[in-house]
DNA sequence: GCCGTTTTCGGCCCGACTGTTTTCAGTCG
């Protein structure tokens, strides 16, 4: 059983307590402990009750019962609340507008228990019966019934970055007096955001009006003089929130999250004699605000040191920043190479001096190509004679450019057995082998991890391109024991890629930490097919910086020279 | 249910907006 298995039953008896209306404290630890399961950075069925307690926020209690979930595949309180509240009335809960209280009103008056009975009982008007519930709240469930059937729920974080663009332009235009900045999940660089927020700092409620006259607003949520939500078309809900210039740090603070972290800072706060909110850090005794215009004197005030955005999610982060030993986060800046790219020799759509130039124009030092092997045909996958012609390219298109260096590589498909497509000896003459898997995908995980570790034990390999095969929104990743590969890519020298295409991100944020922690070396590549394409290399990484990379933890910020010898293939 | 540089008991983050209400509960972030 997997942590994030784990992780869910948590979750789910804190959402079937609230329900219950239990004490909101006591849904909050299952909650938390949901989290740090979640994120923790190693398989919690391996550990013992007296290691889980070690771990923030788990107890006693909640220690057994990780342990009894782990033995038994559930817990007998969870079972206990499940006979007591159909789980499905669970789907309830997360249409906008309907919260615990709702939830428990309509199965305990009307014996609603999934969507379709909440859907027939509004439209049969059954609803209005209930205290509280009129018909504009009625019309209120059925358009949320609607935007569930339409939307998924949650958006890439490319797109969430373009929505935000639009509107903090749009603001821009119309109402120039105030300040506009993109918040929450989008500046934590999460890899997938619910909804877009902005702070307008410094500005007046008339750009409230603006607001919602943007023209991608759907149907507004609310709308008052500091706080705007909007349903955007596309399934996007955008928050606008003002505040004075004088709060503009706390803001900041506040609406960039994460839930966790901003409460882990208010815990912080009243124990040290203070209150935070989105407008200031008070001191109590004598409501004096001793902070808030910027958000660095808000955690100075705390007496932590600035947290970045990435690292805000309560994974340790607070812990650090008391010591002020938080790492030096890599930066898009120190990336001077892309080690992953293809041209159109297979599915890229540019060819190969095109893809040098676009390189070059992201400021990049050096590219290694690496188009598909045969495996691929559908890619027009490169054999040995190909991809060894190709190289002989690649090294002459070098010898030509002045601020770029080319290197010759691969992305060689791994097979089934976990032999690679390419002949040995052929991967040899190359710069780079990257070693991908792009089939197969539904192998148990000991046959996957198998597969893997075979790869890694090839000495012509010295990067694992995209390890877990996910795709956002799309697709779980392959079903693999990560910590047994990260051990054996930390024993031979294979790099661990954090692959930047925005639906992959993958290494993600919490599996690159476990790789480095477990001693693995990164590299944060774009996976380009077009010379425009090396842009992405920004949500790479991010991702990385929420993994708490230092720029020596990625080894596409060495030098080429250095790059080149820090591979697997030329270490001794 | 967790936790402790006042505490092993009594705390536990904070505020805006909506709808259905006549003073507030519920939802959301």
């Amino acid at each position: 059983m997997d942590n994030q298995a784990i992780a869910r039953v948590l979750a789910e008896i804190g959402d079937l307590l609230e329900i219950k209306g239990e004490n909101p404290f006591k849904i909050r630890a299952y909650r938390t402990a949901a989290e740090t399961v979640a994120s923790a950075a190693v398989a919690l069925a391996a550990l013992p009750a007296a290691g889980l307690q070690k771990l923030p926020g788990i107890g006693k209690d909640l220690a057994g019962k990780i342990r009894e979930i782990v033995e038994t595949g559930d817990a007998q309180y969870h079972r206990d609340l499940v006979a007591e509240f159909p789980p499905t009335i669970l789907d309830l809960l997360h249409l906008q507008g309907v919260g615990p209280k709702t939830v428990q009103l309509l199965y305990l008056s009307l014996n609603i228990r999934t969507i379709e009975d909440l859907e027939q009982a509004t439209r049969a008007g059954r609803l209005r019966e209930l205290r509280g519930m009129g018909a504009r709240k009625e019309a209120l469930i059925l358009k949320a019934l609607e935007e569930r059937r339409q939307y998924a729920g949650r958006h890439l974080l490319a797109d969430a970055h373009e929505t935000a663009l639009a509107i903090v332009g749009w603001l821009r235009e119309h109402e120039p007096g105030a300040e506009y900045i993109p918040v929450g999940s989008l500046r934590r660089g999460c890899e997938t955001c619910g909804d877009v927020d902005v702070l307008a700092v410094g500005g007046t409620a008339a750009l409230m009006d603006v607001f919602t006259s943007f023209g991608g607003v759907e149907r507004p949520l609310g709308r008052g003089d500091t706080k705007s939500s909007m349903r955007l078309g596309g399934g996007f809900q955008a928050d606008l929130r003002l505040v004075a210039s004088e709060s503009r740090g706390a803001a900041m603070q506040y609406f960039t999250g994460s839930k966790p972290h901003n409460i882990a800072l208010r815990d912080r706060a009243i124990q040290r004699g203070y209150t935070l909110n989105e407008y200031g850090l008070y001191r109590v005794s004598d409501n004096e605000r001793v902070a808030g215009e910027r958000e660095e004197d808000v955690y100075e005030a705390l007496g932590l040191q600035f947290v970045p955005p990435e690292l805000r999610e309560n994974r340790g982060e607070i812990e650090r920043a008391i010591e002020h030993a938080l790492p030096r986060l890599v930066e898009l800046a120190d990336l001077r190479g892309d080690i992953h790219a293809h041209t159109d020799a297979t599915d890229g759509r540019d060819s190969l001096e095109r893809m040098a130039a676009g390189a070059a124009a992201a400021g990049l030092s050096y590219l290694a190509i690496t188009d598909h092997s045969k495996a691929l045909a559908m890619a027009n996958g490169l054999d040995e004679a190909r991809v060894l012609d190709q190289a002989r390219t690649v090294r002459e298109c070098s010898r030509h450019l002045d601020h770029l260096t080319l290197l010759a590589g691969i992305e060689c498909d791994i097979r089934m057995d976990g032999t690679l497509d390419l002949a040995t000896d052929c991967l040899a003459q190359l710069d780079l082998v990257v070693a991908s898997i792009h089939s197969g995908v539904n192998l148990d995980q000991a046959q996957m991890t198998k597969r893997i570790l075979r790869a890694i034990e090839s000495p012509v390999v010295d990067i694992i391109g995209h390890l877990t095969g996910r795709l956002l929104l799309q697709r779980e990743g392959y079903r693999l024991d990560l910590e047994r590969i990260f051990d054996a890519a930390a024993a031979c020298g294979v790099a661990l890629e954090i692959n930047s295409q925005v639906d992959r991100l993958d290494l993600n944020d919490v599996r690159a930490k476990l790789a480095h922690d477990r001693g693995v070396k990164l590299v944060v590549s774009s996976d380009s097919h077009s010379h425009a394409g090396f842009g992405v290399l920004r949500w790479g990484t991010l991702v990385a910086r929420r993994a708490w990379l230092e720029p020596a933890d990625v080894l596409n910020t060495l030098p080429v020279e250095q790059f080149v010898r820090s591979l697997r293939r030329n270490r001794r």
